[in-house]
DNA sequence: ACGAGATTTAAACATTTGATTAATATTTTT
DNA sequence: AAAAATATTAATCAAATGTTTAAATCTCGT
């Protein structure tokens, strides 16, 4: 039995994180739900009002897991560079590993207009350009424009689980080498960002 | 009057296309595409069967665009592997900018099952792991996984138009700044590439 | 100008889908 | 144990949605 020792109304919430990240909103049906719950449709209104308002408060738990293992690190101003970078590959890397669904769905129902309320959480808590991380880039880097170096390192992080459909088919790269890979890139992508910040670096003979 | 020009049929084509691409399949409702097309709601079933079928002509459309974009690259015998990311940067991104949903629109609808000619047409065209590119990566940097540099350029070439949802509400990266920051990407990212290549060149030192 | 074929339209149809209801069962309180 | 509150169920509703129909309109060769 799936989701045993749960209370219906968690087995529900449960239920509906699953299908919602695999399906996205508009692809889900309340009947979906119901039906990996193994709980009756009627009950998906009783404890949560509508798909709608359940959809909400899943995507306000994704979003602040994703937002915790971000922003207290971009902002820290006792770490440098190098230490951040390291410690966004491995907070990620592992959230995305047990849930390899999340990056395409944050994105997805995002640019939908859904998830609306990160907008406002990352424009308070970083707006991306006024974190400890970016300044730190942008004095440490001469020439180097800190939001490219910010989607580089995001992009190094987040698309092999976007791509991830691209790769599953390929023989070769199944879930257990796929795992693989990516303990790899935990220790592997600040030696690569730190190979790109290298090229930045303030010269003596540059003077 | 949108579509101008275009007979009824192209009309419904590339009406659908625009919902389709911002919507994806499960959000997007026929009278949508027949409100954009600003035709009647029978001519979608009239001219291409079906919601289905009409989104699978779509999809293997775009799908070829972006395949095009990519095979004849990765596999041309008589390009270095610089070269090569250099035509990747500049045909992805170009490609990207004129229509920035499609790679999250490929990602999204492909993990959803959908778009199941890619699965056969990369497996056939190219199967990532059988590339001149991929054994050019091999062959000239010793210690480097193919797979996981192949992630690192496509990280920098599509994240910043799957991650746009995230800078778009910031204030100072609007359209025009960041088609700039694509423009620099384009000549910007066989730097970096070969700035972590470098790292694992065969030294004379090290044998 | 006529008529055959192609195109377009408004209306309707059959399902799907999110939500509600009213009855029944279970748990908790007194 | 009786009563009250809570939980669960099957049935149903109304709106949304993909598709079809049958009539109306247009196009074009003769």
């Amino acid at each position: 039995m799936k989701y045993a020792q749960l209370s219906t109304e968690e087995k529900i919430k449960a239920a509906a994180r699953h299908v919602f990240l695999k399906k996205g909103f508009a692809g889900t049906k309340t009947r979906d739900i119901a039906d990996e719950a193994n709980e009756n449709l009627a009950l998906i209104n009783y404890y949560y009002r509508s798909k709608e308002n359940l959809f909400q408060i899943i995507m306000n738990e994704i979003l602040d897991e994703f937002i915790t293992s971000l922003v207290p690190v971009l902002n820290d101003a006792q770490t440098t560079v190098l230490e951040k970078i390291e410690l966004l590959a491995k907070n990620h890397i592992d959230l995305f590993l047990s849930q390899p669904a999340i990056p395409l769905f944050i994105m997805h129902e995002m640019s939908e207009g859904r998830g609306c309320s990160m907008q406002q959480d990352l424009d308070e808590k970083m707006t991306i350009l006024h974190t400890v991380f970016h300044d730190q880039l942008g004095e440490n880097y001469q020439g180097l424009n800190p939001e490219q170096m910010i989607m580089n390192i995001y992009g190094m992080i987040i698309f092999p689980f976007i791509g991830r459909v691209m790769t599953s088919g390929v023989k070769g790269i199944d879930e257990k080498t796929f795992a693989l890979l990516m303990e790899e890139r935990k220790k592997m992508i600040p030696v690569w960002a730190n190979a790109i910040l290298k090229e930045y670096e303030k010269s003596p003979f540059t003077a």
